[in-house]
RNA sequence: GGCGGCAUAGCCAAGUGGCUAAGGCAGCGGUCUGCAAAACCGUUAUUCACCGGUUCGAAUCCGGUUGCCGCCUCCA
């Protein structure tokens, strides 16, 4: 059994077969670089950072191609009120971008594309739509007629006549059909231009995409991928420029991703319940974002709320609870290895558990990325470490040792693929605590001051002194850990 | 109005024809502890919105009902 996934097109699963053996070529979507990123676009980020990942893992090569719009509507109109030009707010929050998902751990694609690096092939591309009767000029516009491209309709599983029907949009006087769309515009005092054919103006939104992923995958290429919400009419319009061009199939797998959603609302700006990205970030640490992502499956809606990702906050200390205690049980690092022959008993048995992990895995995420089916399967993994590391006949001999580096090895090769489990437990823990005693604004020195003083009236025994501070620290949210090696703490 | 999706325990969430309905959070019991907490272990759905049908067998397929959501306009 080999990967298959679900495809927007056949709207069923399929099993991946890409065009050149043991090579993808994908193409996704970027962002509109006019304002700062929310949690859905981290959303989309690390779905398809999970999904290039794992088509890594399992020995794909991947050329990953992910574009950035710099000229549009809304840039336009944000230079506009800035008093700047649209290269200044771009580069703004391109960068920001960047900071952005590099903080959330995701990868950078191969390469990124920008729109006003491709004007040309768009106006070649268009020519050749004009050429071949599939687009018509007027007064320095450029429409594609869907009408003249048979094929309309079948990514959205929508025809043009029931379009018509329902539409509630203003009818531009000089489209031939409602339903046409702009190749080029012409520009208007004040807008950035380029020359073309068709006098000065600007690229429409779908004619970038067609071309970058073109131009960088060929004609045909594996996989395209975006928010579920540019089915339609982004992608059904890329697919009608670029067959209706060149003749040949477009992108062979489609890949959507669901929304992020807000009391089983969508998110946006109309209805003012934007999150975004940096904030969420300053409030739990990039992983459980991650974690909070990947814990569904990533074609459903999402519910974004403070008390899931506390729950999901809650998920990842398990993983990093585990981590901890391997860590302090192999203080040498890893140490000797050993053959599975050398092993018996409960060591044996969670060796070989470790290699079934894998397998686990691999089978989730070859059915449509499951990844909560996946993450299941590393809980249920933990669950056999703690219990192995508990039981009483356990002992830290050489032998227990190897067992646990090679087990803390897979969480972390798994972990990868995810993006998950990445930092030190010790670090995480750290930062987890800052994070969480500045939201609440705790003095960390007094914290440590107070549990410094609970520490000596145990001592003495003392314990009505130490239940004071006890009690007043847990009003605060600070929870203790008295453990033999002294009092730890952390926030609720 | 047109097209499409979803409905599984207190909450989140896998599972889409047949081994005991994954997993997480919360709750409860235990271990530990000066008592606690934290952590760990154990435990929690004869049942999958409702009604009917197909089948030896359905949460899973079909028809209907109800509820929620998305797209059709910029959108990850």
């Amino acid at each position: 059994m080999g990967l298959r996934f679900h495809d927007t097109l056949t709207k069923g699963k399929t099993d991946f077969i890409p065009l050149v053996d043991r090579k993808v070529g994908i193409y996704v979507c970027g962002i509109t670089a006019y304002d700062t990123c929310h949690v859905g676009h981290a959303r989309s980020a690390v779905v398809f950072d999970m999904i290039t990942r794992y088509l890594k893992y399992r020995g794909f090569q991947v050329n990953y191609v992910k574009n950035f719009t710099d000229v549009d509507d809304k840039i336009i109109d944000r230079a506009n009120r800035e008093g700047t030009d649209i290269h200044e707010i771009s580069e703004r929050y391109i960068r920001e971008h960047n900071d952005d998902m590099d903080r959330l751990g995701v990868a950078r694609p191969s390469l990124t594309p920008r729109a006003t690096e491709n004007i040309q092939g768009m106006i070649r591309m268009i020519d050749r739509l004009i050429e071949k009767g599939l687009a018509y000029v007027v007064d320095g516009d450029v429409f594609f007629s869907v009408e003249r491209f048979p094929g309309y309709g079948k990514l959205s599983g929508r025809n043009i006549d029931e379009m018509m029907a329902g539409a509630r949009i203003d009818v531009d006087e000089k489209k031939q059909n409602p339903m046409d769309f702009v190749l080029w515009k012409g520009s208007k005092p004040g807008e950035p231009w380029w020359d073309s054919p068709w006098g000065r103006g600007r690229p429409g939104w779908h004619i970038e995409c067609s071309v970058m992923s073109q131009r960088y995958l060929g004609e045909t290429f594996d996989i395209h991928g975006g928010g579920e919400d540019l089915i339609f009419p982004h992608h059904e319009n890329e697919i009608a420029q670029s067959e209706g061009a060149w003749d040949k199939p477009f992108a062979r797998y489609w890949l959507h991703n669901g929304f992020i959603r807000v009391n089983k609302e969508k998110m946006s700006k109309s209805l003012g319940n934007i999150f975004n990205l940096r904030d969420a970030m300053n409030q739990f640490h990039p992983e459980v974002l991650r974690f909070f992502i990947l814990q569904s499956h990533y074609r459903s809606p999402i519910d974004f709320s403070d008390d899931s990702l506390r729950e999901s906050r809650a998920g990842m200390e398990r993983f990093y609870e585990t981590l901890k205690r391997i860590k302090d049980l192999l203080p040498g690092g890893d140490g000797k290895e050993f053959s599975a022959d050398d092993l018996a008993g409960a060591d044996k048995d969670v060796y070989e558990k470790t290699q079934a992990l894998s397998e686990r895995f691999v089978e989730a995420m070859d059915d449509d990325f499951n990844t909560a089916r996946a993450l299941g399967s590393l809980f249920e993994f933990i669950r056999i470490l703690n219990n192995y590391m508990t039981d009483k006949g356990f002992e830290p001999t050489e032998r227990s040792r190897f067992v646990l580096s090679e087990a803390r090895k897979r969480i972390r090769e798994l972990g990868k693929v995810l993006g998950l489990f990445l930092v030190d437990p010790d670090e995480y823990f750290g930062a987890d605590r800052d994070r969480e005693a500045a939201k609440r604004g705790l003095d960390t020195a007094e914290i440590e001051g107070l549990i410094a003083e609970r520490s000596l009236a145990r001592r003495e025994k003392n314990w009505k002194r130490a239940d004071e501070i006890r009690d007043f620290l847990v009003e605060k949210a600070v929870l203790l850990k008295d453990g033999p090696e002294g009092t730890t703490w952390k926030i609720a």
